[in-house]
Formats: C-alpha cells, structure tokens, sequence
DNA sequence: GCCAACGTTGGC
DNA sequence: GCCAACGTTGGC
C-alpha cells in the first residue's frame, strides 16, 4: 500500500466537507504530473489531506482510495473552471480518483513542523516553490506522520 | 495583497 | 525547438 499526499484549498474543498460527504472525486487536477501520480494510485491506497493557501497550511486528516482511475467529468463541464476545451469524451485527458474520509487529526501538522521534521527531499511539499498538488509520501516519512499526530 | 516559483502557450 | 509572455499556485 503506498501514501500520497493531496493538497486542497479549505475555502473550495476542507476535511470538514469530505468527513461530510463521506466520499469525493478530486476533480480539477490540470496538471500533468499530478495526473500521472492519481492514475498510478491503487485501491485502498491512503492519502495525507494538505490544506493550503490558508492560515496555517498544512496536514489535517488522513483519506483512502476507494476509486481508480476515474474520468474527471468537470473536464467536458463547459460551466465548470476545469473545462477542457481540448479534451473529449472518446479520448479523455484528465483521470483522478475517488477518496474516502478516513480521519481528522486532532491536532493537524503546520507545514512549519513539516519543515522541521523532513528535508525537502523526505517530503515533497516542504519544497521551495513546490506547486505539484499530488505527491507520493514515502512509507516512513508516512509512519512518522501518523506518529506525530497521534502525540 | 504581494510576489517568487514555475508550468503553459504561442510566435518565430 | 527556443524562449518571452502570461497565468496560476501558494506561502507570507
């Protein structure tokens, strides 16, 4: 089983909406690398819910794969802000996958104690002018995650 | 709100 | 295929 990390604004998508929903496609990913990592994500894969863009960003809940390699419908949305002129329904261009609400931390990671506990090569998102919002965790940065939290 | 980082677009 | 212009992300 493999860990990622996934990143969402609060304002458009929280923790709080998906403990809601209880399941979601993470649609409007546009960009390619991060498309790659959602379509190489297997079932019952768990993935780190990073809130950014807000006060303080950081990891908030853990999520797990329940879908694979599902065709991101607000690619053919035309209303949508991910519409992609470019992408049809034969020869769809954007895959994602469905999560499931797994847990909020009782206490969330702050990417200033993410900075000091990995080197930007460790984890990901503590990389200078990092903008990639789906990232693979490696399996013992993930242990160590999940034992800070439960501190 | 600012701006650095960086991905994408399009002219050549 | 290069690269300047532009748009977006996301921390601060």
């Amino acid at each position: 089983m493999a860990y990622w990390l996934m990143k969402s604004e609060p304002d458009v998508y929280s923790i709080k909406d998906l403990e809601r929903d209880r399941t979601e496609i993470w649609d409007g990913v546009r960009n390619y690398q991060a498309r790659n990592f959602l379509t190489s994500m297997a079932l019952g894969d768990k993935a780190f819910f990073y809130h950014s863009n807000t006060k303080p960003p950081g990891i908030v809940g853990l999520m797990e794969i329940v879908e694979t390699n599902v065709v991101d419908p607000s690619q053919f949305d035309s209303a949508s802000k991910y519409y992609d002129p470019k992408s049809s329904t034969e020869k769809p261009r954007w895959y994602t996958v469905t999560v499931g609400y797994l847990e909020t931390f009782r206490t969330g990671i702050t990417l200033d104690d993410l900075r000091e506990a990995f080197t930007p090569d460790e984890l990901w998102v503590v990389r200078r002018g990092n903008r990639l919002s789906v990232m693979p965790v490696d399996g013992a940065v993930a242990e160590k995650l999940l034992n800070i939290t439960q501190t």
